[in-house]
DNA sequence: TATTCGATGTGCT
DNA sequence: GCACATCGAATAC
């Protein structure tokens, strides 16, 4: 149900608060007549003033001015030719900050997922990844700039969530700004891009 | 206007 | 483990 959706505050909250407690939320999609759904289980920070991995360390741009939006934007960018990546805005407006989610887990809507992705063996293989995840929910550079709090698209936080324990690791993918451990996934959750 | 290269995925070795 | 496809944003000129 839409009004289950997390509120504006949630967001606002400090990025690398909001990047562990997005881990075992559940976001919803929905299209036409489909309904999408999955487990987040693998998030990464990236945070404007003092983080060079991030794409609003440097002046302002075309591409990144979706960042400095306020906390519960999304923000969608086309990388490698190939792959969109799905990031949450958070913090108050002007920060620069997101949250990359990069792996979930399905929970509903896996025929359609399995339809767009073409490889379905092993399950984890739809969406253990950055690349991967957004092309089995169907989320193009036409979801960038939207908000979370609409009925076609938002997060929720699960009843009977089980427990599970939070690992802390250092980014994927970038060549700058290394060293902070900004990465959070879930232990032991095979849907994990890289251990 | 030209050139570089990236928050990746895939396939081959 | 390594090469490479692929293209738009960012940067250089």
């Amino acid at each position: 149900m839409y009004n289950k959706a997390l509120k504006r505050e949630f967001y606002l909250q400090d990025t690398i608060t909001v990047a562990k407690q997005l881990l075992g939320k559940i976001l919803v999609i929905k299209k036409n007549r489909t309904l999408l759904s999955a487990r987040i289980v693998e998030t990464e920070a990236y945070i404007g003033d003092h983080d060079p991995a991030c794409h609003a360390y440097n002046k302002i741009t075309n591409r990144s001015s979706t960042l400095y939006e306020e906390g519960g934007t999304i923000y969608v960018y086309f990388i490698y030719g190939n792959h969109y990546c799905f990031n949450v805005v958070t913090e108050p407006k002007g920060r620069g900050c997101a949250v990359l989610v990069r792996a979930v887990e399905p929970v509903e809507g896996l025929d359609y997922m399995i339809k767009r992705r073409g490889k379905t063996i092993p399950i984890y293989n739809l969406t253990n990844g950055p690349g991967k995840m957004t092309q089995a929910l169907g989320i193009d550079a036409s979801f960038n700039r939207k908000n979370l709090f609409t009925p076609s698209i938002y997060i929720y936080h699960p009843e009977n969530q089980p427990n599970f324990e939070i690992v802390t690791a250092t980014r994927i993918g970038i060549n700058v700004g290394k060293e902070f451990p900004y990465r959070f996934y879930i232990k032991n959750n095979p849907f994990v891009s890289k251990k």
